[in-house]
DNA sequence: TCTCTGATGTGAATAGACGT
DNA sequence: ACGTCTATTCACATCAGAGA
């Protein structure tokens, strides 16, 4: 592949992609055409060559991006930069002391430029379900079972965008199940009985658990979009009259506090949430002490 | 058929997750 | 802690059905 379109400002992701060595998620393929095309920018500006890139320039393009950008987007522009130059086995330009210097300064100035979730809790999920449970509007009855379902199992958004009716079994007593990744969450009495209520008024027998809908109650046969997700909280949000403002990880960011609270230990809510270490339900928890020895088990030993 | 409106979809920025 | 990859957030564009 000829090197010479890397330096146009507008190269296309299947372009991108076929010229890397390893395989990328799109999302991934996305960002980093995104950060690439950025940089080719700069330096067309500057009068600079982009590949292979001085280390020069990247510093300067860096210093530049941090007056607004946040750390983790310039984390991000480097790993772009890097795996550019890597496509066309050109010495990495951003391996050097002069860049890694740069970037150390960068991080001090924004150490705690990055937030977390707030998380939902079982009052609020309370309150929602006093305003809402009697409503007979599918949007309503959609949500209120959207907010228990992902409380009560940890749900990421993608795991319940991802969710089809063929995840979820009745026994002969009317008990539910979820099945996620092959394992089974038993549902409690009240999130079932919403949810046999969404079957019910949805009238789905197949296909996706959760759709979009219109605003006149039309259901989309496709599954529900993330936005719709970040959304759907940001409407328990706006019913519940909060300063704070929930995303689509507020359940489970909420969940693993109240867990927390009553008593389970963390690697019993590592397993509940489907973590693969115990360091993020620790950080939710807020036992920063706990979570940093997790992290600091990898972390280098001072010479 | 047009317009209004409230939803969904898209894409760039940022946060989370995980390996070491 | 830090590097890397991926998921989530959020502003904006776009869509589509109901009523005029």
């Amino acid at each position: 592949m000829d090197k010479s379109i890397f330096l146009s400002s507008d190269i296309d992701i299947d372009t991108f992609a076929s010229c890397l060595k390893k395989k990328y998620s799109r999302n991934s393929l996305i960002s980093f055409k995104n950060d690439w095309n950025n940089f080719v920018v700069f330096c067309q500006l500057h009068h600079v060559m982009a590949l292979p890139a001085s280390t020069t320039a990247i510093r300067i393009f860096i210093e530049k991006q941090a007056k607004e950008k946040k750390l983790a987007s310039i984390k991000r522009s480097l790993i772009s930069i890097s795996h550019v130059h890597n496509a066309f086995e050109l010495k990495d330009p951003t391996q050097t002391a002069q860049v890694k210097a740069a970037v150390g300064k960068i991080r001090l100035d924004k150490r705690d430029d990055s937030k977390q979730t707030e998380g939902i809790t079982l009052s609020m999920l309370a309150e929602l379900e006093r305003q809402l449970s009697s409503s007979v509007e599918l949007k309503d009855i959609r949500d209120l079972v959207i907010w228990h379902l992902m409380f009560e199992l940890l749900l990421k958004r993608g795991e319940l965008r991802d969710l089809t009716l063929d995840d979820v079994c009745f026994d002969e007593f009317g008990n539910c199940v979820i099945q996620l990744q092959q394992n089974y969450y038993p549902l409690s009495q009240e999130t079932t009985l919403l949810l046999n209520k969404w079957l019910s008024a949805s009238h789905l027998t197949e296909g996706y658990l959760f759709r979009g809908l219109d605003r006149h109650q039309n259901l989309s046969s496709s599954h529900l979009n993330d936005s719709s997700i970040y959304r759907i909280f940001r409407r328990a949000n706006e019913l519940l009259n909060l300063e704070v403002n929930f995303s689509g990880l507020s359940a489970r960011v909420g969940a693993t506090k109240e867990l927390s609270k009553c008593g389970y230990t963390v690697h019993e809510i590592q397993e509940l949430g489907r973590w693969v270490s115990p360091a993020m339900p620790n950080q939710y928890i807020g036992n920063i002490e706990r979570s940093e020895r997790q992290k600091d088990k990898f972390k280098k030993k001072p010479e």
